[in-house]
DNA sequence: GGAGGACTTTGATTGAAATCAAGTGGGCGC
DNA sequence: GCGCCCACTTGATTTCAATCAAAGTCCTCC
């Protein structure tokens, strides 16, 4: 999965240091990022961009959480991508939005002008490097996740889908909750109806179910807690050889 | 979609101009990857590496078809590659192959040696810059077959293929056949099955259905012809306002 | 505290694709 | 030329998830 690079170089004020454009970046490459560099914050349902827009800037998020998504002529919608913190967001050399982004939460995000930020790309190849590793690694996920559109059924989905939150949430927050397992749901139905290519009555149900077995226990509609994780990894379908999460 | 990158520096006596390595490379860094590369070719239905396989040679395919899949524990498959002429394929920094690759036609692939390729990358910014754009693409089209896999119709799923390999097809075969569009499907029902998240039953019916009303055109069982792209663009249920074909 | 609305659950029914099961047809080796 | 195999087609039936419909729950704003 993926990790949080932590290194001696900060990106100065920057609540988390950013995956994409820190890591092995020099002070004076860090210096020349400042520059271009500012905060935006988004409210929680606001469209950040519509595909076609143009973009111009690209970004690292900061705190909370936004989705990319794609719709077909007749208003069909399906996610493409989650974005998390520190997951990376633009495209540099593309001047348009490709995807909907909208933020599911409040969502603060530490943009970069592109045009300097692909300037700067050309001259400072650690950022180019990155950028890469961070895009195979979004390639990777991209892959699973195909299999899950293409080829898992609902209960599978859904079991797939909390391991994933689960193990980006316990990468995130360092402080885990000895043996059993609990997050925040950070998505509505609906948004993991889009997540996963099915209807939020679907997903509703199979939650339901899981949760009538004893798979997973709700408090409220959505804090999860999964007392036994092999078991809920059994109901991804997956080969479940890669471990627990952390 | 994408284009092939054709420049004045070529790589030599390789048989394509590799997207990936040389459209900016200077002779000299040409020079260095020469030391480095080799041919392979692979017979069709060979499998040229399982999931957990080592894998020392990252790569550009020449010619013929291969894919990468996915399996879950039970069986069930699901494409999540197609690589074709000019396609890169490997990811430098990683030691085992993620996903099983099999060669569907005869495959010639031009090989660089996994560790020097690397070395390469270190010292030559233009070649990581170069496969960041490409894996960029490539992460938007795994993108779009997301949403294909996610939320189109089986009809719409075979309507989508169509019209992707045809221009494939189109912007490798620069060569054109005027109005109506010809293409050989360079995949099973079996793999079209695999590639669209459906059974081969299935892609079966929809192909004869597509047939039956004269939205394409069947000689044998390979050979398609389609006498109106837009007609069929109609049925992949995507915004068509990106037009034609080259 | 109560009304309204967003989000969620649950139920009944329908429908699209999977599954199960025969076929067909063409290419190839013998 | 014959038969065999492989890729494909077509038909009958089943099943899982979508759709249509109605409540239920929680939170916010008066």
């Amino acid at each position: 999965m993926q990790e949080l690079e932590l290194t001696h170089v900060d990106c100065r004020d920057c609540p988390i240091r950013h995956r994409a454009v820190c890591a092995r970046c020099e002070p004076d490459e860090l210096a020349q990022l400042e520059e271009v560099k500012y905060y935006r914050t988004f409210e929680a349902g606001q469209t950040i961009a519509w595909t076609g827009d143009r973009l111009d800037f690209v970004a690292s998020v900061v705190s909370g959480i936004a989705t990319l998504s794609q719709t077909l002529e007749d208003g069909r919608t399906q996610m493409v991508g989650l974005l998390l913190p520190s997951d990376f967001m633009g495209r540099p050399g593309r001047e348009m939005a490709t995807y909907d982004v909208t933020a599911t939460t409040e969502v603060t995000m530490c943009c970069f002008r592109r045009r300097p930020f692909e300037e700067l790309m050309r001259t400072t190849p650690h950022i180019s490097q990155r950028l890469l590793e961070m895009t195979l690694d979004e390639l990777d996920a991209a892959r699973e996740w195909m299999l899950l559109l293409g080829r898992k059924t609902a209960r599978e989905k859904i079991a797939s889908l909390l391991t994933i939150i689960a193990r980006r949430d316990a990468t995130l927050n360092l402080a885990k909750t000895g043996g059993s397992l609990e997050f925040d749901l950070p998505l509505t139905r609906e948004a993991m109806a889009d997540y996963l290519g099915l209807t939020l009555e679907t997903v509703s149900r199979q939650v339901s179910a899981l949760k009538r077995e004893g798979v997973i226990e709700l408090a409220g509609k959505r804090h999860i807690s999964v007392p036994d994780f092999d078991r809920l990894m059994l109901e991804t379908g997956d080969d479940c050889d890669g471990g627990m999460p952390v």
